[in-house]
DNA sequence: ATTTTTGTCTACTGAATTAATAGACATTGA
DNA sequence: TCAATGTCTATTAATTCAGTAGACAAAAAT
């Protein structure tokens, strides 16, 4: 499962993906729009930030938006970030690898070959899916109301 | 992540599927040959056995063995029993749904949407990927080395 | 019969993680 | 100078994870 804090995360990065190019946005007017507790989200928020993914200005007029299009942030960023490993198993993890602690033989564990499999299939998605294609997706879905 | 419970319980699966057919066996010599915690997996293969994917006996010469053939266990069915849902939030979960806290409208939400397909993509894999094949890939990586 | 060998079941526990909450602080704009 | 924002660190309650403990039950060997 994702934890709420990336799922959160992503929720505000749609907000703000849709507020792109034009005024920052107030924590307090994503945290309403979402239903997400307001002082969990600026934890959120300031953290995305520090990794570079938003911009943010303080003072009167201030507030958060996107400081890369929408089109270039991925999911599997955002995920990373928030939540660390998408990989079901340390030893499959691409960007945070483990050794499973009770693990003899590395080379012939047919598990770890499985769950290989498991997390290219999702980063496939994850990977090729943007803030923006996300955005878009959720306007077809509208329509078919 | 898998939970250290549910990699328990596919090794022990995977000992007693190379094991079918023959004397069932004990507790004490998976946990060793697997380097898990004994007491530990005695919970995990009990859990097992109460859903019907093991069988054991008592008593001097007892100790557990498959109760399916090892081709009629699946990944997905290991997972679901100890772990619980294999989707990545509850809102998608075929076995476990549950509507998220937050959620306003989940018919137009971009990330549901996003997430059915990771959990299909996951569940290719997971629903066709059986004990024996685990044990079939295993035999191949010796041999490469 | 009794003892030994196995699994069964329930309760407990310490550590880590999750999902927040609190509050003092820093900066910007009016 | 003050009001409106974001920044940063600490704290906390609840839950989950990973494991441990021990009394019990049944089957086999003696």
């Amino acid at each position: 499962m994702l934890s709420k804090k990336t799922k959160y995360a992503i929720k505000a990065l749609i907000v703000l993906g849709r507020n792109y190019g034009k005024e920052p946005m107030q924590i307090l007017r994503i945290a309403e729009a979402e239903r997400i507790p307001k002082k969990f989200l600026e934890q959120i928020l300031l953290e995305m930030r520090n990794a570079g993914i938003l911009y943010s200005k303080k003072g009167a007029g201030g507030g958060y938006s996107l400081n890369k299009a929408p089109e270039d942030i991925r999911l599997s960023q955002v995920m990373r970030l928030i939540d660390g490993p998408i990989a079901l198993l340390p030893c499959v993890s691409l960007n945070f690898y483990r050794k499973c602690d009770e693990c003899v033989e590395e080379g012939v564990c047919g598990i770890r070959d499985t769950f290989t499999d498991v997390r290219d299939a999702m980063l496939q998605i994850l990977n090729d899916t943007s803030i923006a294609d996300i955005i878009n997706k959720e306007k077809t879905l509208a329509l078919d109301d």
